[in-house]
DNA sequence: CATAAGACTCG
DNA sequence: ATCGCAT
DNA sequence: ATGCGATAGAGTCTTATG
């Protein structure tokens, strides 16, 4: 039976107004448990938002901005009633919804009556996101003005929202696959499990339901089809780490670099960032080290990527991401941005998996298929004393730190478990002035939840942004504090209020980096709010040129371009 | 042809 | 990534 | 204590626009 989208828009309405999860799982789980197999895998992953697989190369590239732009070709609203509806509605979603009913009122031919099903939604969106090349912004625009034509004002909310990204109905890959699991009763482990392998909730659910547990148990790793990557959780410090782990384990460098998981049959190589994205095309590098350094003919391992300098010193993070994004002229990135390989991790070797061995046996595997040069280094230690002394060398090379194993564990994708511990060195904080605040989106769009952080210049006595935050806060926080900026509040432009600098904020951060978007020409990388200074005045804040001062030393560990 | 805006990557 | 909140 | 979803940054490349 062809299932109305309509339906599936009431479901996500309904998902929004509940806050328990087990009566989220239940709505969902009676929704999808007598769908058609099609209907099924289409439906799970639109009620998650995740419309795509992750390796599916699928793509809206569709901004927030060019739905306006077709709003307003499609009801003729102006700029600044599209502003207000968007501020009272607090997401982009139900703002388009309102405009289609205000404007329906007023236009009654705005949309056609045949009735849109999920199927067909799909096949819409499947297409909007094939388009590619020359023209093809102005072909999408026309696809979607079509598409949202014929939608109603509820079915208009759900498909902006699936192409902006924009869910926030609390409804996630977790709680689905709850739902799956009581759908078609089988064990929540078993679907989570079958879950790592296929990283895809339609395949996930529509699987469950044509073949049950018997067959989710024997999916397994497959090559060139990425697998989630097993995650590690943190820890306070080397002591902390071997105490969790049963007082022995392997600690591993921890470069700060881009995660990747590498595939290998024959001539054929793909290299998989976290996300599992493709992105063997950007580190042409890499795939001719491999071939060389790993005498297996068939592999899938895991490892980090970074880039060095000529002294073989890690590179600022920045340089790392400059190899990832470059698909053109390679081949000049490579001369300048050399990259550098550590292998941690081997899941798959000549037709066998090796997940469900043990951390030692994998990486005993690994060291003898892969030379030494592009194996992570790692000491194997009790002793709390050794391991610090590694963390500090870590360190000292310009690494982020470590990374403790638990000798006995199976490698577990897509898990963040007590297995696999980070060790990272306490964050640096300064003390910034907030200069500006915007209105956040989502259930914080009444809240300044975002905070525009700046640094005193000694000079002109000028405050500089230095980077902005969102982060750290409790909600009570936020609301108290966006009273107090509201009262402090100079200038208003858009969801953004200029402020007079008074309040004072306590910023943790991973590194500095050159900015090309900031006057002050710095920014702070993961800047998160540690408490309010309300004991210190903006004069006490930390200036411009102490930043640029820790600028300059985080090149005593790390290397330079010049 | 230059600049600006948009999209997409990552940790 | 980091965080707070629910459980 | 743990899992989950929400929040959204900075940098860089690509496309659109004047």
């Amino acid at each position: 039976m062809v299932k109305p989208f309509k339906d599936l828009c009431f479901l996500c309405e309904e998902l929004s107004k509940l806050s328990k999860r087990t009566s989220m799982a239940n709505l969902v789980s009676n929704f999808i448990k007598d769908l058609d197999i099609e209907e099924l895998e289409i439906a799970s992953r639109m009620i998650i938002g995740e419309i795509f697989p992750p390796w599916s190369q699928l793509e809206f590239d569709i901004s927030g901005a060019t739905i306006w732009k077709i709003m307003k070709e499609l009801t003729g609203i102006t700029d600044e009633e599209f502003i207000d509806f968007f501020n009272e509605t607090g997401d982009l979603g139900s703002c388009v919804k309102e405009i289609f009913e205000f404007k329906g009122k007023v236009q009654t031919k705005l949309y056609q009556f045949k009735p849109l099903s999920i199927t067909d939604v799909n096949e819409h969106l499947k297409e909007l996101a094939s388009i590619i090349g020359e023209g093809s912004r102005k072909r999408k625009e026309k696809l979607l003005k079509a598409l949202l034509e014929r939608a109603s004002p509820i079915e208009a909310k759900y498909i902006v929202k699936f192409i902006i990204g924009e869910r926030r109905h609390g409804f996630g890959e977790g709680l689905m696959i709850e739902s799956i699991s009581k759908a078609f009763n089988v064990p929540s482990e078993i679907i989570r499990r079958a879950n790592m392998f296929l990283c895809d909730v339609g395949k996930l659910a529509a699987l469950t339901k044509k073949y049950g547990s018997q067959y989710l148990r024997t999916i397994n790793v497959t090559l060139f089809h990425p697998v989630k990557p097993m995650l590690a959780d943190d820890a306070e410090n080397v002591l902390d780490a071997l105490k969790t782990l049963g007082g022995r384990a392997a600690f591993e460098i921890k470069p700060d670099g881009a995660r990747v998981q590498i595939h290998k049959k024959g001539e054929k190589v793909k290299i998989f960032s976290r996300r599992l994205t493709d992105v063997t095309n950007s580190l042409p590098d890499i795939v001719e080290m491999v071939n060389r350094k790993v005498k297996l003919k068939e592999f899938i391992i895991e490892g980090e990527v970074i880039v060095i300098d000529e002294n073989r010193k890690p590179l600022p993070y920045q340089y790392v991401m400059r190899r990832f994004t470059r698909v053109k002229d390679t081949d000049k990135m490579m001369e300048h941005y050399p990259a550098k390989l550590y292998v941690f991790d081997i899941l798959y070797a000549d037709g066998r998996s090796l997940i469900n061995k043990s951390y030692e046996n994998r990486r005993r595997f690994l060291e003898n298929k892969i030379e030494e040069s592009i194996v992570m280094p790692r000491i194997v230690t009790s002793d709390p004393n050794k391991a610090e002394i590694f963390f500090k060398y870590s360190i000292n090379s310009g690494h982020e730190g470590l990374v403790a194993k638990r000798l006995t564990s199976t490698y577990t994708p897509g898990i963040r478990g007590k297995h696999w511990l980070k060790i990272k060195e306490n964050p640096k904080t300064l003390d910034l002035v907030i200069v500006a605040a915007e209105y956040g989106y989502g259930y914080r769009f009444k809240w300044l939840s975002d905070y525009h952080l700046a640094a005193r210049d000694e000079e002109t006595g000028e405050y500089l942004v230095v980077g902005k935050t969102f982060t750290g806060l409790t909600d009570k926080e936020i609301i108290d504090l966006t009273s107090k900026l509201e009262r402090l509040a100079i200038a208003k432009r858009g969801r953004t209020i200029i402020v007079q600098p008074k309040i004072v904020l306590e910023i943790a951060f991973s590194e500095i980096q050159k900015s090309p978007n900031y006057r002050s020409g710095y920014a702070l990388r993961f800047a998160r709010i540690k408490r309010i200074r309300s004991d210190k005045t903006p004069e006490e804040a930390d200036t411009i040129q102490k930043i640029i001062r820790l600028y300059e030393d985080q090149f005593k560990r790390k290397g330079k371009i010049l």
